[in-house]
RNA sequence: GCGGCCGUGGUCUAGUGGUAUGACGUAAGCUUCCCAAGCUUAUUGUCCGGGUCCGAUUCCCGGCGGCCGCACCA
């Protein structure tokens, strides 16, 4: 067996994930997490709350997964999640109709059906594989399909990231954090994406868990105001010019002009320190920057955070993107509600501009039931689209015409405040489910034991280890095991999760703690009865010392920073 | 989605047209037991559906799942 399956087996045994629906068949692309899985997860993720929110001060959002269709609309995901499909009739190889056409050197305009269709019949495309015809093109949507409600009833998708939700409420969260940038808020909830053939395991699935953070930036100052306490930060570095690893400082990879601003550097930092954090290894961690080509549709830089996993290599865990204003400006665009946000001036500015007073009873006269959209178009018109003989307006699409009679243009003084702008967004997107499987894979340890039989140890951090704490009495007699029970009710009154054990031998029992990743394991022996201590073994150094009983609880407290 | 290989207790595995082997694990007990020791006992399985057959875990078909290759992975 490779380390790979003997991760998912193990996982599998000692309950840290089953595959979903088992009992059915399974589907795939789920997975469960059992109990010790799912601490781990919650583990991770409260460490990643910890540096989000706690750390950066951000706000803690939640937003439901099934959103209306005219969000993806926006977001550009109804689009850009869509590929359309090309089967050879004769070899069966399926192909995106987009790529045949556009290796052709054609440019898509259109992306549909009869498009796609005509444009392979006319350039005469054949299979690349056989040079068989092709059949007609299929789209495929990756975002799962529903509707809201029954009878007349509304298109919506299951939310293929967190982000939207952030966008959607921004101007609530503008006000909420006293409309100054930058701010962040953050979203931890289930993803979806209906894979066209999830493998791989936990790395790509169906439904996923995914932490996400948008930090909104004047896009004239993307400084990050603690960037200071990240500059001497190391990491792995590869950038899209040179697609060489290079190991550096933020602080120089930012005045060399490698990373573009301030604050995507800021984010690989605080990324590279929460991942060492949950014990993830630095040296099988690095930050790729996307090739131009590869950046999603939102974005205009973007860096990875990789993860070399064996058997499977380089995967990417986190995405650091710079979504510009991208999603800002499409939803103010779609739904027509402003998404701005404020920069003031240090003292007030007065300005002269010529202002349009529309002429409102010839204007009615003359535009009836769109005279209002009229008047609204008029009043912002920009000073130089005044014409000698009026105004070219255009109003729901159709270009009209007012005639200067229909308004007065006049100078006027205003004072003005400050400037409305769209901020930036700076979005660090974590795939907890590969971070999760890339912790694991990371701690994974198989040495031989002195009978050379395989040996397995989880050397997970004790921040994210799911039990603290293995107690066992070295035999149930003599109130041994009365005493080691007790053990267990302080250290959990204290908060510290641990776990009572005393089938089979001493050894059978660290073995047990070692596979699911317990740092730490107590002993009841018979010197207990005489002086109330218990050794204390640790799992890496295997090394045991003698505690006093009513030490315990602070020592381990201690040893976890609570 | 397409093609190839595969599917036996929780895990790994033997084997078979006549209800299945072993190991590990797990559980209870014995053993002053500190790194999967030993002994006793218990425990659970042929992925699902259909077909052929007196009888299918085995042969055939379909589905589901896994692995590999192609395609896909904003």
């Amino acid at each position: 067996m490779d380390k790979y399956a003997e991760i998912l087996a193990m996982a599998k045994r000692r309950g840290f994930l089953y595959p979903s629906f088992e009992i059915y068949g399974g589907v795939a692309g789920f997975y469960d997490y059992g109990p010790m899985g799912a601490a781990l997860k919650r583990k991770i993720e409260d460490q990643w709350r910890k540096f989000y929110v706690l750390g950066e001060g951000f706000g803690e959002i939640m937003c439901p997964a099934v959103t209306p269709e005219e969000v993806f609309i926006a977001s550009g995901h109804v689009k850009e999640f869509t590929d359309f499909v090309v089967e050879c009739k004769k070899c069966q190889t399926a192909f995106r109709a987009d790529h045949l056409i556009e290796e052709t050197g054609l440019k898509i305009h259109q992306h549909n059906k009869e498009t796609m269709d005509k444009m392979i019949a006319e350039a005469k495309i054949k299979c690349p594989q056989c040079g068989g015809e092709f059949a007609e093109a299929h789209p495929v949507n990756l975002m799962f399909n529903t509707k809201i409600g029954v009878g007349k009833n509304k298109n919506a998708y299951l939310r293929p990231e967190t982000a939207q939700g952030m966008f959607l409420n921004f101007s609530s969260l503008y006000r909420h954090f006293r409309e100054r940038l930058p701010f962040g808020a953050v979203q931890l909830g289930r993803g979806y994406r209906n894979e066209i053939s999830p493998r791989q395991g936990l790395i790509r699935q169906r439904e996923f868990w995914m932490a996400e953070a948008e930090i909104f930036f004047d896009p004239e100052n993307k400084k990050h105001p603690r960037f200071a306490q990240m500059k001497d930060v190391k990491a792995t570095l590869v950038p899209n010019t040179t697609r060489e690893p290079v190991e550096m400082t933020l602080g120089d990879a930012l005045s060399k002009g490698i990373v573009k601003n301030e604050a995507l550097a800021y984010y690989i930092a605080l990324t590279s320190k929460l991942f060492t954090t949950i014990g993830i290894d630095p040296a099988r961690l690095r930050f790729r920057q996307h090739e131009h080509d590869e950046m999603a549709h939102y974005a205009n830089d973007c860096w990875d955070a990789e993860a070399f996993l064996d058997k499977l290599g380089w995967v990417e865990i986190t995405g650091i993107a710079d979504r510009s204003a991208y999603d800002l400006s499409s939803h103010m665009k779609a739904s027509g509600v402003d998404l701005s946000a404020m920069r003031k001036y240090d003292a007030p500015r007065t300005v002269e501009r010529i202002a349009v007073k529309p002429k409102m009873k010839e204007l009615g006269q003359k535009f009836k039931k769109d005279a209002g959209d009229v008047k609204k178009a008029l009043e912002s018109v920009d000073a130089c689209a005044i014409g000698p003989e009026g105004i070219e307006l255009e109003i729901n699409g159709n270009k009209i015409f007012v005639e200067k009679e229909l308004y007065e243009a006049a100078k006027v003084q205003e004072t003005v405040y400050g400037e409305r702008f769209i901020p930036h967004v700076i979005e660090p997107s974590y795939g907890i489910d590969r971070i999760f499987y890339t912790v694991m894979d990371h701690a994974f340890s198989r040495t031989k034991n002195e009978e050379g039989e395989e040996y397995t140890t989880l050397r997970l951090a004790p921040v994210v280890a799911p039990i603290k704490v293995g107690i066992f009495p070295l035999m149930c007699k003599d109130g041994l095991d009365k005493i080691a029970e007790e053990i267990e009710a302080k250290l959990r009154t204290a908060g510290i999760e641990c776990q009572y054990d005393d089938s089979g031998s001493i050894g059978r029992r660290y073995a047990r703690m070692d596979e699911i990743g317990t740092p730490w394991c107590i002993t009841v022996d018979f010197d207990t009865l005489k002086d109330n201590t218990v050794t204390v073994r640790d799992r890496d150094t295997k090394e045991q010392k003698r505690v006093k009983i009513e030490a315990l609880a602070p020592m381990f407290r201690e040893k976890l920073g609570l």
